[in-house]
DNA sequence: GCTATATTGAAAACAGTTTTCAATAATGAT
DNA sequence: ATCATTATTGAAAACTGTTTTCAATATAGC
C-alpha cells in the first residue's frame, strides 16, 4: 500500500496535479477492497469514510488511478465496468458464472503464447487483451 | 439469406409474434451489411430503405435477431456494443486496431481447447467465452 | 370482415457517465 | 506565513445509449 501511495504520489506530481484528502481516500479505499468493485459499489465504500466525497470525484479518481497503472477497467458485459487492482498483479483472464455473478481470476502463459502466434501470423502487434469465458461454477451447476 | 429468413420466421412463430415489413426490412439490411455494426449505423442504413422506420424497433429487432440465434452483439470496449452475423458462421475472437479501429476475426481452436482444460482445472462449466487482442495492425504500425 | 393483441414510432424515462460552474483548497513564489 | 495562481471539488445539468410508455396501427386467427 505504501508503495501504491508513492506511485499515485510521483504520477500527481510527474502530471502538475495537487494531491487531495480524496484521492487519498479514493485510493485506501480502492486498494483495501477485495474483487471487482463498480464505480457505485466503490461510492458507496468511499461515503463510509467521508460522506461529503460524490461520486463525480470517484469517477475521476478511478480514471486518474487507471492512468497510474493502479487500476484496471474491466468488463463483463453487463454494462457495468468495474475496476480491479493492478500494481503487482500479474495480467489475467476472467471466468464469470452467469449464475451468481462469481468471478475466478486465471492466469495461464499458454494464452498469451498463443495470443502471440496468432496475432504474428497476421502481421498485428498486439499490445494487451481481455478474454472472459462464461459458465456455470461448480455451487450453480447443479 | 433464404436460410437465415426461415429460421426468423420459424422463431417468431414459435413465439407467437408477428411478421412486420420492418422486421424483413432490419433482417434484410443486417445481412447484406459487413462487418461489426452499431444499431446507429444499422438504423443508418434502414433508413435508406424506408425512413420511417424509428431507431427504436432496430433495437428490438437486432435483440430479436440475437435470440433467435442470427445476430451476435460484440463490444469492443469502447462502450458501443456490435451486432455481427452469426449463422452459419464459426466462433471467432477479435483482434482490434487500436489507431484505425479495423477488427480482425480469428477462429483458431487451440484457445477453444486450452479455455476447456482450465475451466475443467477450476470445476467451471464453460459456456461461451469472449476474447479481444488489441493492438497495431501492418498498416498503423509504421 | 372482425377481434384480440403484437408492433410501431415518438416521446419520455432511465442509467451511467461526463461536463459545467462557482466555491474551495493546494501549490509555489514571495 | 501570505498571496496569487490554478487544480479540485460537489451539485446540478447535460449527454449518450438504451428501454419503457402509450396511443395509433397492423397482423393473424376466426
Amino acid at each position: 500500500m505504501d508503495k501504491e501511495c508513492e506511485i499515485l504520489d510521483s504520477f500527481i506530481r510527474f502530471r502538475g496535479l495537487r494531491h487531495t484528502p480524496q484521492r487519498n481516500v479514493i485510493l485506501r479505499v480502492f486498494l483495501s477492497a477485495e474483487g471487482h468493485l463498480s464505480v457505485e459499489e466503490l461510492h458507496a465504500l468511499v461515503k463510509k469514510q467521508d460522506r461529503s466525497i460524490g461520486y463525480t470525484t470517484v469517477y475521476r479518481t478511478m480514471k486518474l488511478l487507471s492512468e497510474s497503472g493502479l487500476a484496471d477497467k474491466v468488463e463483463f458485459g453487463d454494462g457495468i465496468p468495474r475496476y480491479e487492482h493492478k500494481y503487482n498483479h500479474r495480467h489475467h483472464d476472467h471466468f464469470v458464472c452467469v449464475k451468481c455473478g462469481k468471478c475466478f481470476e486465471v492466469a495461464h502463459a499458454g494464452i498469451e503464447k498463443l495470443q502471440e502466434t496468432l496475432a504474428r501470423e497476421r502481421d498485428f502487434t498486439p499490445l494487451w487483451h481481455t478474454m472472459q469465458v462464461f459458465g456455470l461454477c461448480k455451487g450453480c451447476r447443479g
